[in-house]
DNA sequence: TTGACATATTCCTATATGGGAATATACTTC
DNA sequence: GAAGTATATTCCCATATAGGAATATGTCAA
């Protein structure tokens, strides 16, 4: 068996750093141009194209036509599956600074706690 | 260019659905002999063999030789760089789900906030 | 229609794969 | 040393690349 189709799923898709790196431009949730992407990328069109081609087959990535140009936009959640896998990892470096960490999350409560019963009700919605 | 090895980095280490399997059997911290994960992987040994060697040169496990086995340990602040780059995304879908987390912290908060004022001396270290 | 622009697709090639089978290496015990 | 056990490596092959070059498709404007 070769190795996995780089469109079998997100993991596959993802491996590669350009389209990672394409993925970080359209993390501001914006839609993208082709063009605008191949500009800030530094790369031929074709290949931002192909890369897109796939990020689009694993889901990633979204499409929708404007007259002559094709707006990427990102569809982050399907990121999700990777998340869920890595976080499940995230106490093994965590652990350390576990700590730290709730020394300031203690702080943090505790200005929390002053700030709602300091001024009790509000918050609309 | 072919596409990138999968021992270019742990990005393409981990596309592997079995090298994730691997690394999820040694995610209880603990040594595991190759042996013990060829009977749970229930897959040739010259296969986890192969896909341990790519682990190896990523990083992401360590081995160590006791007698005539090779005892695999996790690595897995190696994974990090994974944790660190989708991070970025979670907001994409933890941002409707948001408001509720809020208030959870809230209570959380003002819960720990009443502990830490009920008894002001202690935590040593 | 014709041309100009934006994007996708096709064709090419060198390279790497994952699995199976067979074999090599290393250690342990007799 | 010989046999047995644990693990790694080699050889094989079908398949899939990523990038470059060329071309096709689709859209706008005059």
């Amino acid at each position: 068996m070769p190795r996995a189709a780089t469109t079998a799923d997100v993991f596959n898709a993802i491996a590669e750093p350009r389209r990672r790196e394409i993925l970080d431009l359209l993390g501001n949730g914006k839609e993208h141009a082709v063009g605008d992407l191949v500009l800030r990328m530094r790369m031929p069109q074709p290949a931002v194209s192909k890369h897109l081609g796939v990020l689009r087959k694993v889901g990633v990535v979204t499409v929708s036509k404007r007259g002559q140009l094709r707006l990427y936009r990102l569809n982050a959640k399907e990121l999700k599956p990777v998340h869920d896998w890595v976080k499940t990892y995230e106490r093994f470096w965590t652990h350390q600074l576990g700590r730290i960490k709730e020394r300031a999350e203690l702080k943090m409560a505790q200005q929390l706690a002053k700030q709602l019963t300091k001024h009790k009700e509000e918050e609309p919605c």
